[in-house]
RNA sequence: GGCCCCGUGGCGGAACGGCAGACGCAGCGGACUUAAAAUCCGCAGCCCUUCACCGGGCGUGUGGGUUCAAGUCCCACCGGGGCCACCA
């Protein structure tokens, strides 16, 4: 117990202590709850009112943990707090709700450690989260709580994965379409669809073959990919989820595993994603992390032939240009039938088999002559492929899996396709390198003729495969890699340059090879050095003069960059980069590409806490939808939720064994899929954590509805104009829930089921709360138990009696700096401490807990107290009259304090509030009261302003001063303009440019008056020494210089 | 290694390019008290000068620059923090 909760109750009985704001917050606690105070009605409910603006303010809801609250917890919690209290007053209809994050790993994990079922422990886990933050009176609108856990709330998160599962992302129109659309799309033209390198007519493919071609479009859709399998966790992991070769829960090592796992097409919307950022009041540095991760290269992409040796020539390629004229017509025509009649004129006029796929888009008709190239490639058997290749904008994503696909299926071996961002340095490209896992690779080591070691090739690969990333970026300090025996020609000096493989390329990204310019870029440079192979200068950079012994990646001039049918001699790089592209483009061996560092988003987690996929499969391997009217699929109540040890990720549902195999009309197929009769399998993949709190703050407008994930009028009404108001949360969600939301909601923007483009109209990260710890001359930390403070400021170790410094570190148990906030309520109350948790420090920066200081924002609400209620007496106590100098104050802070609430810099605030009570406190040795403090209005208007901060308090006054309605819906004290600025005013005069003197000048005088005064001011003549000043600068209001 | 943010009293922090250090904590002095606590009043960046008043100089990590005027804008460096980290 501290010092705050002794109190004289002999001469004082109503002074503000610990108890008495205990008991008061209390009772106010609990008037609230029964008045429904903080109850938002919505439109079309009884005590709507349509006049008014909305306001949506929202924290990122908790995650509900075992451990309770910490301080760190409720700062941005108070923050929207005081933002909500202020918009009622103000005159807003306010949504605040407040609901529980409450799937995912860690409460399985507890679960698992200490046997008891995840449904009890996360539920006891949100009563004592509950419990605590109604403690802090904040104006919740409970009546719209949930947690992502409740059935009813899962099964809208559910419907909105089926909706992305029907669902594709046209490239025509930019955004997401029913797949209904495409396939009767499909049917109509009987399209030649391309399965896993076969190609069959869609009236011809069986239904396996159908769906498999489909899973190259849904948003939702089953893919093989090389993912990251955490051993330890016992799951696959998305990449946001994975830091450093590690896991960014638990910190394990994560492995790569090829996998068919559920997926979103995420990378559909980079663009988008990008793009809207403008669109939003976000931080700046939340704005670049997503940049950055989303991390779009603009560049080309260029096809290499692949040689046996060095001396093979090259199978030769087949360019075909279509005239202008009827690749017009094709786009125009959206049935098909025109590109039906291209692919007949090839087959009969150059006796090619040739598919012509419809990719590009109608942009206007004087693009299309630039955008499309027919290219066609003949393979050995006289087949071909032509790909109708769109320009670079938009519509890269669908283009490019579908080139990719048909280059890497069609010719497998023969052509080995690259991503760069510099083509200009094309000449200097003197080797290749791709990723271990390249299919190339593989082929390489099965080539009986090979030039190089196949046994050393193999050893290698099946070392970086088998490598966790951990390893992998420890080893990454020396290059290491193996040449593969095969040779590409480089298309534009014509060599044949070798193809080795190495770690230091990714798989993951591009497409998984490179062409090597050591010249220019630092990594080949070094891989280069290390295995002696040639460097050829291609670029002169100007800043960087080329010595030999260094890369030179800058922009340049181009050199040594010459053929017979182009040259880069000469040119910018700019220059150079669009002058090869075309050439690339003109040979029909590659492309502008734009390319981004976003993968899809792996949404499959062998886990049990979480959602289940409303999806079964039959015996066929198809996978079926579950209709939406048998939302939702219930998680099995599973008694032996462990984990399975494997060394391949096994979902523990599979346990449920007689929930997974049931038939599809029990699992609710519809009949027109599958007979009701049919056995089927259920999926056994949960959802990730991240999933629930995709769309939350949508449920929050309309919590209770059973028809639809949100009620369509309440959705325009508090998510119109710009979404979300204000999103208040930590930093750490920069990238991942942050991103994972938009994505959600930009998908459900296109289906026509929400109403803006982006969620959040405007971010605040709160900073972190932070504690001291102590620090040792060797700079390690002590904890806070082990030192004492000596009594002139300076800290020792107890034990050694050592010198320590204080130092800032983050709360951990071990450093014993941990501050519980039921403490720290019970020591000093609830409004001291929003009050405190508000003063530290701007909002946004980290800082530290410093209990010593927190008997100043009770010392503040005392003073408040004693202000307005005689503490003899507990009745409420006035100044006899008015003091002009207070109301102008008064006035003052009015204006200070709605202002700073807007930018949200609480401290000031609090801080233009402390100054303001300072100067109203009476003395306690004054014997008649009536002399200082505030009149009944000014006192009223104090209260409203303490209000948002401090709530119980206020409210309490508030009463006292004898109304009976809650402070909460009083409205906002107005201020007059013209009460802000004095008669006359003390401006400071410099002589250059030091203060050296003051003069008293009207407010509302001229310059030249101004200039007059001062000149005539004794101190300014005297300090003047007689001189005039050759210049005189006055800024009215603030200050004059005088220049001599 | 790259990008971004931040360096202000003993501590947390204020400060539209215009009086640096508001406000709070800790500290010091005083009033009240038998006393302490609490409360109230006052003092408080550093240095020089002075018995004192007065007065003067230096001060926002360091060094330069722009400007009548710089904590604030520009350049370089030092220190702390964050993000990304072989993304071709």
């Amino acid at each position: 117990m501290s010092d705050a909760t002794t109190t004289t109750a002999t001469e004082t009985p109503h002074r503000y202590t610990a108890t008495s704001a205990g008991e008061l917050e209390l009772r106010w606690q609990k008037v609230w709850e029964c008045d429904g105070t903080y109850h938002q009605p919505n439109p079309g409910e009884p005590g709507f009112d349509a006049s008014r603006p909305k306001y949506y303010a929202l924290d990122m809801f908790p995650y509900p943990s075992g451990a309770g609250l910490h301080v760190g917890h409720p700062e941005g919690y108070i923050a929207t707090d005081i933002m909500c209290r202020f918009k009622r007053m103000s005159g807003c209809n306010v949504l605040h709700p407040m609901g529980w994050d409450a799937f995912g790993l860690p409460a399985e994990q507890y679960a698992v450690q200490t046997g008891v079922h995840p449904a009890v422990t996360t539920k006891k886990a949100i009563d004592n989260f509950r419990r605590q933050l109604k403690r802090f009176g904040f104006s919740y609108d409970w009546s719209r709580e949930f947690a992502t856990i409740d059935p009813d709330y899962y099964r809208w998160t559910q419907w909105i994965w089926l909706q992305a599962y029907h669902a594709w992302f046209d490239p025509h129109v930019g955004k997401a379409q029913p797949i209904a659309g495409l396939v009767s799309r499909l049917e109509k033209n009987d399209a030649l669809v391309d399965v896993e390198g076969e190609r069959v007519r869609w009236s011809r493919a069986t239904p396996l073959q159908r769906q498999r071609y489909l899973d190259g479009f849904r948003l939702a859709y089953v893919g093989e990919q090389t993912v990251n399998w955490c051993p330890k966790l016992g799951t696959v992991l998305a990449n946001e989820e994975v830091i450093d070769g590690r896991s960014e829960r638990g910190g394990f090592p994560v492995l790569r595993l090829p996998l068919k796992q559920w997926m979103f097409r995420i990378t559909a919307y980079a663009e988008r994603l990008l793009d809207d950022l403008s669109m939003v009041d976000w931080p700046e540095s939340t704005r670049v992390m997503q940049t950055a991760w989303i991390g779009r290269s603009d560049g080309a992409e260029v096809r290499f032939e692949v040689l046996r040796s060095r001396e093979e020539k090259g199978v030769g390629h087949l360019r075909m240009r279509l005239r202008l004229a009827d690749l017009q017509l094709a786009l125009q025509d959206r049935t098909g039938e025109m590109l039906r009649r291209i692919e007949d004129r090839c087959r009969t006029t150059h006796g090619l088999e040739v598919q012509v796929s419809l990719a590009g888009t109608i942009l206007g008709s004087k693009q299309i002559g630039e955008i499309l190239t027919l290219q066609g490639r003949v393979r050995q058997h006289g087949a071909a492929v032509a790909v109708v290749d769109a320009d670079e904008h938009q519509r890269e994503v669908f283009r490019i899996s579908k080139l990719d696909k048909l280059l890497r299926d069609e010719h497998p071996g023969e052509t080995l396709v690259v991503f760069t961002t510099r083509p200009d340095t094309l000449f200097g490209a003197t080797y290749m390198v791709v990723a271990p896992e390249h299919p190339l690779v593989a082929r390489a080591t099965s080539d009986p003729a090979s030039e190089t070691d196949v046994d050393d090739l193999s050893a290698y690969v099946a070392i970086a495969r088998n490598r966790a990333d951990v390893d992998r970026m420890a080893e990454s300090k020396v290059k290491t890699g193996v040449f593969t025996g095969l040779y590409a020609k480089n298309p534009a000096t014509g060599e044949a340059i070798p193809i080795w493989t190495s770690d230091y390329v990714l798989m993951s990204y591009g497409t998984g090879a490179i062409m090597a310019v050591p010249a220019h870029d630092e990594r080949d440079f070094e891989f280069a050095k290390i295995f002696a192979l040639p460097i050829t200068q291609v670029v002169d950079v100007p800043d960087q003069p080329w010595t030999g012994d260094r890369a030179t990646s800058g922009e340049g001039v181009g050199i040594h960059s010459k053929n017979e049918e182009v040259s880069l001699d000469g040119l910018g790089t700019r220059e150079a980069m669009s002058v090869i592209t075309k050439w690339i483009e003109s040979k029909g061996i590659g492309r502008r590409r734009i390319n981004y560092r976003l993968r899809d988003w792996l949404f499959s987690r062998q886990r049990y806490w979480g959602e289940p996929f409303p999806v079964v499969y039959s015996d066929d391997g198809r996978h079926l939808p579950i209709a939406e009217r048998a939302l939702p699929v219930a998680l099995p109540e599973l008694v032996d939720y462990q984990p399975i040890v494997s060394d391949t990720p096994v979902p523990p549902l599979g346990k449920a064994s007689e929930w997974v195999h049931t038939t599809a009309g029990a699992a609710g197929v519809d009949a027109s899929i599958l007979p009701a009769d049919a056995l089927v399998r259920r999926e056994t993949n949960t959802m990730p954590g991240w999933a629930g709190s995709c769309w939350y703050f949508l449920r929050y407008c309309s919590p209770k509805d059973s028809s639809r994930f949100v009620n369509l009028e309440a959705e325009r009404y508090w998510m119109g104009g710009r979404g979300v108001d204000l999103y208040v949360g930590g930093s750490e969600h920069a990238v991942l829930h942050l991103l994972y939301a938009r994505f959600w909601h930009k998908l459900l923007f296109d289906l026509g089921h929400v109403s803006t483009q982006e969620p959040f109209g405007k971010l605040f990260h709160q900073g972190m709360i932070t504690s001291f710890a102590y620090q040792r001359v060797d700079k390690s930390l002590v904890a806070v138990d082990l030192v004492e403070e000596r009594a002139n400021g300076t800290f020792v170790e107890k034990e050694t009696g050592d010198a320590v410094t204080q130092v800032i570190a983050k709360m951990s148990k071990s450093l014993k700096n941990v501050v519980n906030p039921d403490d720290v309520i019970t020591d000093y109350g609830a409004d001291t401490f929003r009050l405190y948790e508000m003063y530290m420090g701007p909002l946004e920066q980290s800082k530290p807990w410093n209990t010593r200081d927190i008997v100043g924002s009770f010392r503040f609400l005392q003073r408040a107290w004693r202000l307005v209620i005689d503490e003899r007496t507990g009745e409420p106590l006035f100044a006899a009259a008015a003091d002009a100098t207070l109301e102008r104050l008064l006035h003052r802070t009015i204006h200070k304090v709605g202002e700073a609430i807007e930018r949200l810099s609480f401290n000031t605030a609090i801080a233009a509030l402390i100054e303001l009570t300072n100067a109203a406190t009476r003395p306690t040795t004054m014997t008649d009261l009536t002399l200082g403090g505030f009149d009944r209005n000014q006192s009223e208007r104090f209260v409203l302003l303490l209000a948002p901060f401090a709530p119980h308090i206020a409210e309490e006054l508030w009463h006292r001063l004898g109304h009976s309605t809650s402070v909460t819906s009083a409205a906002w004290p107005a201020h007059d303009p013209a009460m802000l600025v004095d008669d006359e005013i003390e401006l400071p005069v410099q002589i250059q440019g030091k203060v050296k003197a003051r003069v008293t000048v009207p407010a509302k005088a001229s310059a030249a008056e101004v200039e007059a005064i001062v000149l005539a001011d004794s101190d300014v003549q005297r300090l003047l020494g007689g001189k005039p000043p050759k210049k005189i600068i006055v800024v009215l209001g603030r200050m004059v210089n005088l220049v001599g």
